[in-house]
RNA sequence: GGCGCCAUCGUCUAAUGGUUAGGACAGCGGCUUUUCAAGCCACUAAUCGGGGUUCGAUUCCCCGUGGCGCUGCCA
């Protein structure tokens, strides 16, 4: 372990999908415990398997990271000192230190086929036995090897793994942990394409970049030893190790696609900010598990945390080794924390793209922006310049949006619900009727209500002046809810909504009058 | 199969030898109420099993059970 020098941990995905709501996670531990103590964090693309890179991933890192407010000093789009970090563009270096291996003697050629060494699988399976590669290619004779070199056979690198050593090691999260290399497999290190397999890699990059931590999930447990043993052979002081709980899906699997959302990006789609995310992915594993008289003090145990707050609190020692499942209705809960947290003008430009995307309201410019990428116009200054559809005014939107802060879980949510501030509403007669009142009642109810309507003027139209003058017509009522219910269900054509006076007063007079003239007319 | 990791309410977790086992989400009930939310109040709900160690175990040890992970020229 690497002592009084600077913390440098980093993030490492493979771009063979989009960013993984579970990598995030991650990100955000490696993240904090980096910058907590004014260290470094690194991006690094492991784009080592060809066959599974998918267009656009590396992409999705950038950009998820970047919502999420996860800024790293050192990577693929903003250099640094170590570069390149992209191990695609390193290949030179890992033949080196391959070759290195092989010098010294604690690697060796291997030319056994995939047919070769499935067989070879097959039949140690069949004895029961666990699938190891036999080592036969050890065997080969120097003239061999010189021979099959100088004929450019196919072959790759393998780790020779000493026999019945315990490698123990100090896990940050798990304590100490042990393995027998007898276990373990003559790992290949160098693909028959001349790529790295990850083994290499992240041992040769890790030392080339000074990481002083590696944080990553628990399924990289079993082949610490065997990195341990690449820092060992090439001299080299190896990191601490921090093997962090798995997400996991409702049925404790691995946290995987086919079972919900697992992609950054659909979050991002919907609505969710990256407040109540980090908020919330900080929690699944972690908890800050503050001694009993600072818990008297605070009065209750906080949960909710900002970044800056996690950054103070946060501790890889206190970070859980269970894995933990991906509890969506807390996300959710989160999520309605902070959107009421927003200030009114920023939360209406978040809602803005999807609005656009609802049709609700029409942008002069092309709108076939990628929401997840979070590109657009933003500003009231764009939007207030944008718009097309009879003049809805940025305030006339703020407005909606208001309404609806508290009561949704979701941008996109607001976006939906705010639907009948933009469009007329669409209902069955049926919605207009409280309780078991009769049509005659209710009509007359709404007939009132033009009435009253009629007489405020346009400037007296605010929901204390309406509600000031319509109440005491509706408390004349057995019930209030005989007025009031159809006329907010006129309004809104919604089962639910936010109240009539609030609803009229965004929707000004004349559009009220109409939609309550519109109620009566379903009725006649 | 082998190896490893893990185990507190349904879920996320607190409490590391002494608590009526605490909180949050969800659920349920109530208050409020023109609807739905929100808010406030209350309730239900857990230490996987068996052995030890100890005056005393959620906590330490062992065994079992269960879950998960790894066992690829994937990461």
């Amino acid at each position: 372990m690497k002592l009084n020098s600077l913390i440098r941990t980093r993030f490492a995905p493979s771009p063979t999908g989009f960013l993984h709501i579970g990598s995030l996670r991650t990100a955000l531990y490696t993240y904090l415990f980096a910058k907590q103590s004014g260290g470094q964090f690194i991006l690094r693309l492991e784009d080592t398997d060809l066959e599974r890179l998918v267009e656009g991933a590396a992409e999705a890192i950038y950009n998820g990271l970047k919502w999420a407010g996860l800024n790293y000093d050192e990577g693929p789009d903003v250099g640094g000192p170590f570069g390149p970090y992209v191990q695609s563009k390193r290949l030179d270096l890992y033949k080196k230190y391959a070759n290195e291996l092989i010098k010294n003697g604690n690697a060796y050629y291997c030319f056994c086929s995939d047919e070769t060494l499935e067989q070879m699988r097959q039949e140690q399976i069949a004895k029961k036995q666990a699938p190891k590669y036999d080592r036969r290619c050890l065997k080969l004779r120097d003239e061999e090897v010189k021979q099959k070199l100088t004929a450019n056979e196919p072959r790759v690198i393998r780790m020779k793994i000493p026999e019945k050593r315990i490698i123990e090691f100090t896990d940050i999260v798990r304590g100490k942990v042990a393995y027998n290399t007898n276990e373990l497999d003559d790992q290949v290190l160098l693909k028959s394409d001349g790529y790295p397999t990850y083994h290499l890699a992240v041992v040769v990059d890790d030392h080339l970049m000074q990481i002083s931590h590696v944080t990553r999930t628990e399924e990289w447990l079993p082949s610490t030893p065997k990195h341990i043993l690449l820092y060992e052979y090439f001299g080299w002081e190896a990191p601490a190790w921090a093997h962090l709980p798995l997400l996991l899906n409702p049925d404790k699997t691995k946290m995987s696609k086919r079972k919900g959302d697992v992609m950054v990006g659909d979050y991002i789609k919907k609505g969710y900010l990256p407040e109540a995310m980090i908020n919330f992915l900080a929690f699944l594993g972690w908890n800050p598990g503050l001694p009993a008289e600072a818990l008297a003090k605070a009065g209750t145990e906080k949960e909710i945390y900002s970044m800056q707050e996690l950054l103070k609190d946060f501790s890889l020692e206190k970070v859980h080794k269970a894995g933990a499942i991906f509890n969506i209705e807390k996300l959710n809960w989160y999520n309605q924390y902070y959107m009421r947290q927003i200030p009114l003008d920023k939360l209406t430009e978040l809602c803005i793209p999807y609005l656009i995307e609802n049709d609700l309201i029409v942008p002069k410019f092309d709108h076939s922006f990628d929401i997840a990428a979070m590109k657009g116009p933003f500003t009231v200054k764009d939007f207030e310049t944008c718009l097309t559809k009879e003049k809805i005014s940025f305030d006339y939107i703020k407005k909606a949006v208001a309404l609806e802060q508290e009561r949704s879980k979701t941008l996109s949510e607001i976006g939906e619900s705010v639907k009948f501030f933009f469009e007329e509403p669409q209902y069955d007669k049926s919605l207009l009727f409280w309780k078991d009142t009769s049509e005659e009642e209710i009509k007359k109810s709404l007939q009132t209500l033009q009435k009253i309507i009629s007489d405020i003027t346009e400037k007296k139209f605010k929901k204390e002046n309406l509600q000031e003058i319509i109440m005491p017509e509706a408390e004349k009522l057995s019930d209030r809810g005989i007025m009031l219910w159809p006329l907010r269900a006129a309004l809104s054509g919604q089962k639910a909504s936010p109240g009539p006076f609030e609803i009229a007063e965004v929707l000004g007079k004349e559009k009220t009058f109409e939609r309550i003239s519109f109620a009566i007319k379903k009725l006649d």
